[in-house]
DNA sequence: AGCCCTTATTCAAACGTTTGAACCTCTTGA
DNA sequence: TCAAGAGGTTCAAACGTTTGAATAAGGGCT
């Protein structure tokens, strides 16, 4: 009956109302080594007695008595975009066999959320860290306390292992390259691109992929119908940027027959530009996306897309990190590694082939040039 | 030099780095108030040592001995489903501003695994628990355990103060009415209903506030153009349902001008499959949804649909624990309460008005007949 | 009897904090 | 000169576990 003031059960708690010894109680319901020794009698009554009170062991005081945390955190720079949940569901499922929880936190874009969770990761002792960040993450000071205390830490979406630390990212260049391709094979030749933002670290390799696909196919990219979306804000900046670019596309005057966007944000955007105003998608405009994510699947038409195998990457990362902690039982760290997923082309509605696609865009951009 | 064993820096290595004992080092870096009876000079050494040495507080220990964890539970059925994020944002903002950190877990609609993490919540002394759920989270008998421990609880998206759960949820029956309402004032008379699946809590409401609001408009619905979703399983299962009953209700050869989806994901579903029997939307058929999630947002046309303030109900279900940790200081539970947040009707692309459509899909559906 | 082995249980120290109480060493006022 | 206070710092106990070492009681062996 009485409650202890904390409100919660403890090992004292259970001991008493059994009339073992603590110690006795512990073995048994942590299922130590020594409890093959503990008479089964015993072991059962233990267990009634700590079910019928509701017992829970204390995490915070294990894991200060143990020194594991049994926890990874993982810090994505924002659950909205819906990049993250594929990886974080992927990282959930390489932690659940090995009985790590992820500690997850979503910095929502905002560096200062995100200095401040790292720092708490780092309180609640996490064993080991993965950040997904395709942009936050520059240069926080953080970073050097995590090294000091020795936490094995994994990026994904970025290539830092110049900064010594493992990163595994989607193969950009050739996903550009494989985007490009896809159209060529459709018959196109006017292709519009929007490059990605400036600060996002994916932004230039992509653009690589491109240039090399288009330069092995023969083929000129007009660099007026090359754009390049502003910097991003919020969930749907990729969409208005698409948006207002495809507006831009038609404004000028340049005859295309398809649209490479940097993302499938941004692709969607597009869509809609181009539908409001009069065009329709893929008859007269075939458009092209990157990532894969769930609206890409539930709009219509489809958009076709280079998919990011991000679940994959997301249990990769996980069984790095949980290796890097094995390894540190051991000592020393071994060698930085780098791992570029595969992309994989995913041809939905969104693009056809370019013969009569031509003829009718050129008649339709008279109405805008 | 001589690193601990723990590979992490305490307390005790700032203290003899600094030549002070464990205690000064504690109150100063901890802001206790005794701290202002030391030395500025003090701790202004004290604070330097502890940044060179990247020293962090270990939550643990600190949370054992204070016996508080500033953490909530936060346990969402499905991440994937774009419903939780904002959702989860709307906690989050929440609670930060009381230094609370939510312990976000994804039950991935894994009813197994749902128990093992409110298990994990529970052993690692989350002050309170906050659910998003739909459908998950019927009868785990852990909820008696969480009582046991005195663990406030605040449950999003059911009612579930029968079992003297605080609850949010939102005005399903509402909504289902203003969506009816919606079209009818478009004009349309012959009206789609797809309802959603019965173990989903919301069906039944939604379903009945489409009824009242037919019945105050003076409208029939043709029982032959009501479905209903099946089980559920995985993100696109709406998306796949929608698509595969506007099959059905195209051969079902009954006239209709509008559908009114469950939500937003069978919403599009519904347009794909509308759209691949070549009807134009919403030329040819309005179509509504439910939620206000992204997929809606960004596809052409936008889908009109029943907006869900999700942000605003997260940040009142982490207000609501936050208070009842606070009455818990007190004594006693206040009484168990129950918000139903009010829909709002976003108008987009997929609805428009019924009298020239009335026509159009009647001489389409001929086709399809 | 004495010894060792097994079985069943408990002791007590430790994990890294926090904090009420105690301890010094100065001033200051009477 | 002493008491009282203030300023600055430390003691030691506690939070709820885990675990190596210790204890105790029973056998079986020589």
């Amino acid at each position: 009956m009485g409650q202890r003031k904390s409100g919660h059960v403890t090992l004292h708690d259970v001991a008493r109302a059994c009339g073992y010894s603590v110690s006795t109680v512990s073995i048994v319901l942590s299922e130590a080594p020594l409890s093959q020794n503990v008479a089964a009698s015993t072991r059962a009554r233990i267990r009634e007695v700590a079910r019928q009170l509701g017992y829970h062991p204390d995490a915070f005081a294990r894991s200060l008595r143990r020194r594991r945390s049994q926890t990874i955190g993982v810090l994505a720079y924002d659950l909205s975009d819906p990049f993250c949940i594929p990886t974080v569901q992927g990282i959930q499922s390489g932690l659940h066999p090995a009985n790590y929880l992820p500690l997850l936190m979503d910095a929502q874009t905002h560096r200062k959320l995100f200095d401040s969770y790292l720092k708490m990761v780092l309180e609640r002792r996490a064993e080991g860290v993965i950040v997904i960040a395709s942009w936050v993450f520059e240069e926080t000071n953080l970073l050097a306390d995590i090294e000091k205390n020795h936490v094995p830490i994994v990026i994904l979406g970025r290539d830092l292992t110049s900064r010594r630390i493992d990163s595994l990212l989607i193969d950009n260049e050739a996903g550009g390259a494989m985007a490009l391709r896809h159209l060529v094979e459709l018959g196109h030749r006017r292709i519009a691109v929007i490059r990605g933002p400036e600060e996002l670290f994916d932004s230039e390799p992509r653009w690589a992929g491109i240039r090399r696909a288009a330069t092995e196919a023969g083929i000129k990219l007009d660099p007026r119908l090359v754009f390049q979306l502003p910097g991003l804000a919020g969930p749907t900046a990729g969409f208005e940027g698409g948006r207002a670019l495809a507006r831009k596309m038609l404004e000028s005057g340049i005859r295309f027959t398809a649209v490479l966007a940097f993302d499938d944000l941004t692709a969607l955007g597009v869509v809609r530009g181009l539908t409001d105003a009069g065009l329709r998608i893929p008859e007269d405009c075939s458009v092209i996306g990157f990532d894969d994510v769930l609206p890409s699947v539930v709009a219509t038409p489809g958009i076709t897309t280079v998919h990011q195998p991000l679940k994959e990457m997301g249990l990769l990362a996980a069984r790095w990190v949980l290796r890097a902690i094995d390894a540190h039982e051991g000592t020393s760290s071994s060698n930085i590694q780098l791992h570029r997923a595969s992309p994989e082309l995913v041809v939905r509605g969104s693009t056809t082939r370019a013969a009569q696609s031509r003829v009718r865009t050129a008649s339709r951009r008279k109405e805008h040039a």
